[in-house]
DNA sequence: CATAAATTAGTCAATCCTGACTATTCAATT
DNA sequence: AATTGAATAGTCAGGATTGACTAATTTATG
């Protein structure tokens, strides 16, 4: 549903065709989801059915390219976002880490091998904290994006501490 | 694909059937995954297809009851499963929030509203950090699994910490 | 004891998701 | 000017996922 509310989100700032919302998406809010563009579509056409936004042509059609559907927020969509926002804001709704499941069965492989992987995962999440401290869209400044880095920033941090952890643990135990 | 890993990585442990590998991932290993009973099913078969585990029909069918199938681990799985390990060790695989979306739009609402939004979720938050701290199955105390408990708590308390600095930010500007 | 409620075991139809594809336009290179 | 490569815009078939269901057995309750 936090998918609905990102669409909604996006749309209330301006009307959009799709292609450009699953653009806009994938830059500029990359760390909320990953969500694809055959999927964006999906959710745009099953939005307009529920009468939260509206697919107007576009305005003045380039005689010559196949006409894009732009998409514009209604005032259900709106009352829609602000329930769902209200919704999402209100509650906590936990994630899970696909890296926990190694951690689980690391006792399958010998401890020096287990440390040495682990070592790589820890390289590919330094690269990834790294990238955080160069934001590369004007958007990303304003607004609750810059809290939204600012909990990136947080959570990678803690994600390293705690490799470090599981690290020295395996390597002082058998 | 963490899913089979953690599958494979059940049946290694012991034999399984469906039903009973579905409630052993929920219960013992709910921090890693919500994997749905159909999936789970879905997912066997496929495995089986690919020869990674085996179907056997149960031992020693009680007359009475439908006959089930219990599923174990081959060879082929057993090294499908160190090679799913070791990927999943050595790679670091990002996370998405959905908390995040609804952060992403916080200026939608006036700040007073936000905030007691928020306080709600600090309360959720919460109820799920505390209920960390009473371990209730046995699989929890030995090997990775404390590993990841702890893991699930650092992340809770950051969490929590982040979630008052947005709090707190929100409270001090407009 | 009879009945209700819970647990066990699994299936299926409907929906959701996405890799791979089509097709046009624009830019750069030869 | 023709060719290549990238960006734009979207679609579709096939596979993944799950809510809702069936049905048997066990446990609890009056």
């Amino acid at each position: 549903m936090y998918r609905e509310l990102l669409l909604l989100g996006v749309l209330r700032q301006r009307q959009m065709h799709g292609y450009e919302l699953h653009e806009f998406i994938n830059r500029d809010l990359a760390f909320c989801t990953d969500i694809k563009k055959p999927t964006a579509y999906h959710l745009l056409q099953k939005m307009a059915e529920q009468g939260w936004i509206t697919e107007i042509p576009e305005p003045n059609p380039p005689t010559n390219r196949p006409p894009r559907t732009v998409y514009q927020l209604t005032e259900a969509g709106e009352a829609t976002f602000l329930d769902y926002l209200r919704q999402n804001l209100a509650t906590y709704s936990p994630s899970y880490f696909n890296g926990d499941v190694g951690i689980a069965f690391i006792e399958a492989l010998p401890s020096d091998e287990a440390c040495a992987l682990l070592e790589q995962r820890k390289i590919a999440l330094t690269v990834a904290l790294n990238a955080l401290h160069v934001p590369h869209g004007e958007a990303h400044t304003k607004g609750g994006m810059s809290l939204i880095i600012e909990h990136q920033k947080r959570h990678l941090s803690t994600e390293l501490a705690w490799l470090d952890e599981v690290i020295s643990r395996i390597r002082t135990q058998p």
